[in-house]
DNA sequence: CTGTAAATGTGAATTATTCTTATTTACGCC
DNA sequence: GGCGTAAATAAGAATAATTCACATTTACAG
């Protein structure tokens, strides 16, 4: 059961941890999330795991929401709300972005596209309650 | 033809700047681009006022393209092109956001949609060229 | 002229992220 | 087992974008 090496121990829990979350955490929740069960990961090492993950395609960034990176380990495009005042991210896996907008977009961009990006900000119920 | 007052100069010349290119800039930028006129202007009411005018709505902010972030003049809805190499971006005027996707990101999302963003990320032509 | 409130300049403070360096780890080889 | 090597990590320093605090300037009313 236990893995034979721990080399990759923080690096796949890391990995594992976006895989397995809805949140849409950033590199600061990530690490906390970790912390409880591996009280010795260090920030870095979140940081630098979830920079070579981006760049190999296995998880996605939402850019940054109020000044902090979101990372997704859902790597099905689908479209996001964001509360602009909690900073919540909930997934709207119903939309769906009509396929041809990719092609359309490389023509009229004459460049090679990798990536589209569909997302709703506003205030979402429980902000709305709350003010 | 003055202004006969100069309160709002650099307030004013804030919002012109952005709502006459379509560089989509940074602070830093605006801030660079205004000091040939205005020498005196100083990059904390550069920040102070893209701010101001984001919360009024008078100008967008696209998020962050490499770590800055970068706003928009036109606050018509369009979709955006980013090149996540040179962190150049362009309007895709041509691009239409299908109208009813908004009221059925606010039913899914049980939320007050504000605003809807589609973006395109890639490499441009420029940079493609010169890899 | 004087009081005021808004707008600004300045530089310090904050915060997210990256970088550097030393340490640890796994693992192959002798 | 002990040793060498290379990858992964921890720790904290360094960097860079953004915000903040506060003193100064400006427009304008009285």
């Amino acid at each position: 059961m236990e893995p034979q090496t721990k080399r990759f121990r923080k690096r796949e829990a890391i990995l594992s941890y976006l895989q397995h979350t809805d949140a849409h955490p950033s590199a600061e929740t990530v690490y906390a999330g970790l912390k409880s069960t591996m009280p010795d990961i260090s920030l870095g090492t979140v940081y630098r795991n979830l920079s070579l993950f981006k760049d190999q395609g296995m998880i996605r960034s939402l850019g940054s929401v109020k000044g902090v990176e979101r990372f997704d380990g859902n790597i099905n495009p689908h479209v996001h709300f964001i509360c602009t005042c909690c900073g919540a991210v909930k997934d709207l896996h119903e939309m769906h972005i009509p396929q041809e907008l990719n092609s359309q977009a490389a023509v009229l961009s004459h460049a090679k596209i990798q990536a589209c990006q569909l997302s709703f900000t506003g205030i979402c119920q429980e902000c709305a309650e709350n003010k």
